[in-house]
DNA sequence: TCATCTCATTGATCCAGATCAATCGGCTCG
DNA sequence: CGAGCCGATTGATCTGGATCAATGAGATGA
């Protein structure tokens, strides 16, 4: 990490993450609270963070990387349950160990709490404690969403799913015109998140390539020309039609 | 409802979910106020509660019965997100429409929240929000268990986590002996539950019962003999060793 | 510059579970 | 009682994605 980066990350105010994490809804007071009990720890590509079952006592919230939270079978076979990107809360106050490997997929940098005064702090302050049920809702429907694609849909329709996703939650998304931007994630972490194997998904990427739906620069840099297409690719509605 | 029960579940002390549903946590006054703003409303087996983007204007907890949420895709692929079971808390504050399909797959009786009072209710007590939260945490960990059953185990393994979840969560449930319970669910809606078709669940059904794990009496009625044999077969480490 | 390693692509074959189809058993209703 | 219905079972066949296997394309480093 160079000065120029420690010296941006020791103050909340200048945070990245600070209008979206768990800290959202602070005042000021509290924001001097938090600064107190925190810590920052960074990690490279390929490191794992938390092994699952391990005693975990501090949470967290990733500040820039991305991280992937798996879950593994005896036999090897593995599931990743979630992905992580910047402002996202990792941990479990209220609970001691880890329930899933918490794996860095880029370098990594996280804003860590240590557990014992996070809790103290979620009891006397309730913009904490609302912004993480806030937070806790938004990841359960995600999972929920997830389910679906799991459940349900085919292979072309998951990496079509797992490309509108990633394109969606980057910082310069807009949905007209080109997306373009960076796969954080192997061909095997995108098999263990979509349930299917890394041939299927390479075939299927080159399926969608094919068919002009995405161009790929590299195996990692991606190009969508059309989202509405992409969205038809995934199966879902082209108008998302949301209820506010 | 008889009158017997309607007199019964006017009381909240007299609830049976009062210490596993949201309002666990609250102290004697809490309790007052939240019997001040609670409504009861019944549902017969089959009745569809909300639609998926309906207006909702209540929260609720399951008191008695079993209802289900579940996501459907334009050409009718539908995939069972939550399986509701009593104590279980339905709806998200701050936030107008369902997300969800919510059926009832039995008679079910709910005890229902206007949503604005339960909001400003949930700003002045702690114990309420904590609570949701740990709830939240808790359905988020159990949406993250079935991602894994979605995406990497069997047909057969499938049916057996399942029937391990539903027996687990029977009141009467004991990890020795005989474990006998009714299925709530039809086999088409075990099959939405699972990523399946109906067939491929009647089989393992099938499948199960002659090897000896499962015994059946009529469609419903199960029995485990071994509760260990069964969770084998669902590729769960039958030791579950927990980090508490 | 060439060996080695990791990640990805592509081909050939196989099989678990989907699909299509017939039958069964219990229940309700005329 | 028999007709019709609904949920469940079982059989026959098909197919999408897994598995097994070979090759390619960048990166690293001796």
């Amino acid at each position: 990490m160079t000065v120029a980066t420690k010296s941006l990350l020791s103050n909340c105010a200048d945070c990245p993450i600070r209008h979206r994490a768990v800290c959202a809804r602070c005042e000021a007071d509290e924001l001097a609270q938090l600064e107190e009990i925190k810590y920052y720890r960074s990690f490279e590509a390929g490191q794992t963070i938390v092994w699952s079952n391990d005693r975990m006592d501090f949470v967290a919230s990733v500040v820039s990387g991305v991280a992937t939270l798996t879950q593994t079978m005896e036999d090897g076979r593995t599931q990743m349950v979630g992905l992580l990107l910047p402002s996202d809360f990792v941990g479990r106050p209220g609970r001691k160990g880890a329930a899933y490997d918490i794996v860095a997929t880029t370098d990594l940098i996280m804003c860590c709490f240590r557990k014992k005064p996070f809790e103290k702090m979620m009891i006397d302050t309730p913009h904490i404690s609302h912004r993480l049920l806030e937070m806790t809702l938004d990841e359960l429907d995600a999972a929920r969403e997830w389910m679906l694609v799991l459940g349900r849909k085919t292979a072309r329709e998951k990496i079509a799913s797992l490309l509108n996703i990633v394109a969606r939650r980057q910082p310069t998304f807009s949905p007209h015109g080109d997306v373009v931007f960076d796969l954080p994630l192997t061909r095997e972490a995108m098999a263990d998140y979509l349930g299917l194997t890394l041939e299927t998904v390479s075939r299927q990427m080159s399926a969608l390539r094919k068919a002009g739906i995405i161009s790929l620069q590299g195996n990692r840099h991606v190009t969508v020309p059309d989202m509405a297409r992409l969205m038809e690719a995934a199966g879902d509605d082209s108008d998302g039609g949301h209820l506010i």
